[in-house]
DNA sequence: TCTGGGGTCCTAGGACCC
DNA sequence: TCTGGGGTCCTAGGACCC
């Protein structure tokens, strides 16, 4: 038996999202927005052509956008989510070491007695992918993670061919692929380190693949070293099947419009905190340390800006919701000045242990396990009934502040209210 | 009017200690 | 003349990822 590690990744996923429930979308631009309906985060191959990039502001490319019968959506991460997890169980069946790398990929370990079959496994991982839940994706596959992502890669691009799995394990097809990919387009290797291998000639994923691994190191550190070792074939990242705990947990946006009192200060932070809280519960943690940010629009170059944060350590780590909201309500009233038009404010909770191995504290009087009911509760009727049924009284009712979200479609998966219907 | 959010890992440098 | 050396721990910031 022989082994090669599959790379996943879906076609500019969040836009294939949509366009699962709106078929009539095909073949038009259609791109999906970030948060706050800020900026381009997927576009569609058609919106690609008509020249709108990764990260465009929105309020920038409308006009033009829209005008050549371009389709915008604000992000819909339910909906996407939902998807997500239904892909990863289509893949499960493929092999039992699944890596779920990010919403929209993941590494799989196959396993087969030749080459070819290897191969063959690669195409029905994507052809099943695509019928069954009906999202396009390319396969690359390769010894190590690096040369998968690699694979990956040229698949997109149609290297080789357009039939969207690429295998990069015979090394004459290996060395002819990398001499071809540009070494910004590593895994890895981020502007930063690239204009450093510039300098030295190293120009393409063969020229580090090729590279003096000390030379590597000294150039880019430990990080560099690796992927130069990966891409020559050396495993160094181990795939990871079981999803570490989380070592912090954050929750930061950008306001609707800028903020400029206390009072809607105070409950956003409240807000985020209450959230973040809710996370931290989900995934069975408790923090220690809270942090609050808040800062004006760096783009407003009229206003006068600021920016700050504040720490507090906690007497004792706490998945409470009250214990957070009044940590980082004290937090950002610190850091409050009056004046200012705030653009974003965040809510940061590190210093996370498992929940059930909390430090207790001698100065505690905290009634432990009446909190864990009452937050179990809580978090049990915004489950059924739908986030946000309930909330703490600080975090606010009227919300002006509250990010845009103007073209979100229906979370067509997950809400009975909101199935698709069909008619005649 | 309007420019995302949430992570991880590594490194350099300071504080502190013996 | 000559002003230690090596270890640990912590933190801030850099770099990168999706």
């Amino acid at each position: 038996m022989i082994s090669g590690l599959a790379l996943i990744d879906m076609n500019n996923f969040y836009v294939s999202c949509e366009r699962l429930f709106r078929p009539d979308l095909q073949g038009k631009p259609v791109i999906v927005l970030s948060n706050n309906d800020g900026c381009a985060v997927a576009r569609s191959q058609e919106a690609k052509d008509l020249g709108i990039k990764m990260g465009d502001p929105w309020f920038k490319i409308r006009t033009e956008y829209t005008r050549a019968g371009g389709i915008a959506f604000s992000s819909n991460y339910t909906l996407y989510g939902d998807l997500s997890a239904r892909i990863g169980d289509v893949l499960g069946t493929f092999s039992p070491d699944v890596e779920t790398y990010s919403i929209d990929e993941s590494f799989v370990r196959l396993t087969a007695m030749t080459p070819a079959a290897l191969i063959d496994q690669a195409r029905a991982m994507r052809s099943m992918v695509q019928q069954w839940i009906g999202i396009p994706c390319c396969v690359g596959l390769a010894q190590t993670k690096t040369l998968a992502k690699l694979a990956n890669y040229g698949a997109k691009k149609r290297l080789v061919d357009s039939s969207g799995v690429l295998s990069l394990l015979q090394v004459d097809q290996r060395q002819a692929v990398m001499a071809r990919v540009a070494i910004a387009d590593v895994w890895g290797v981020g502007p930063a380190s690239a204009t450093k291998l510039a300098a030295i000639g190293v120009t393409t994923a063969a020229d580090l693949a090729a590279l003096d691994r000390r030379r590597a190191r000294q150039l880019l550190g430990v990080v560099g070293e690796r992927t130069a070792a990966e891409l020559a074939g050396v495993a160094c990242l181990p795939l990871e099947l079981a999803a570490s705990a989380p070592q912090g947990c954050a929750v930061t946006r950008s306001f609707g419009r800028p903020v400029t009192s206390w009072a809607d200060m105070e409950a956003a932070v409240a807000n985020y905190a209450t959230r973040a809280a809710a996370k931290l519960r989900r995934n069975r943690r408790a923090a220690g340390v809270v942090q609050v940010f808040m800062h004006t629009s760096p783009f407003r170059t009229a206003d006068t800006p600021y920016s700050n944060s504040a720490v507090m350590q906690l007497a004792e780590q706490s998945a409470d919701s009250r214990v957070l909201i009044d940590a980082a309500v004290v937090l950002a009233g610190r850091i409050w000045r009056d004046g200012y038009n705030f653009s974003k404010a965040g809510v940061i909770l590190a210093d996370l242990v498992d929940a059930d191995r909390i430090q207790q504290s001698f100065l505690s009087n905290t009634d432990r396990e009446r909190a864990g009911v009452l937050m179990e509760t809580m978090d049990r009727i915004n489950r059924t009934m739908g986030a946000g049924t309930i909330v703490p009284g600080s975090a606010g009712v009227r919300r002006q502040w509250a990010m845009r979200a103007e073209r979100r479609t229906p979370r067509y998966t997950t809400q009975w209210a909101e199935l698709p219907v069909v008619r005649a």
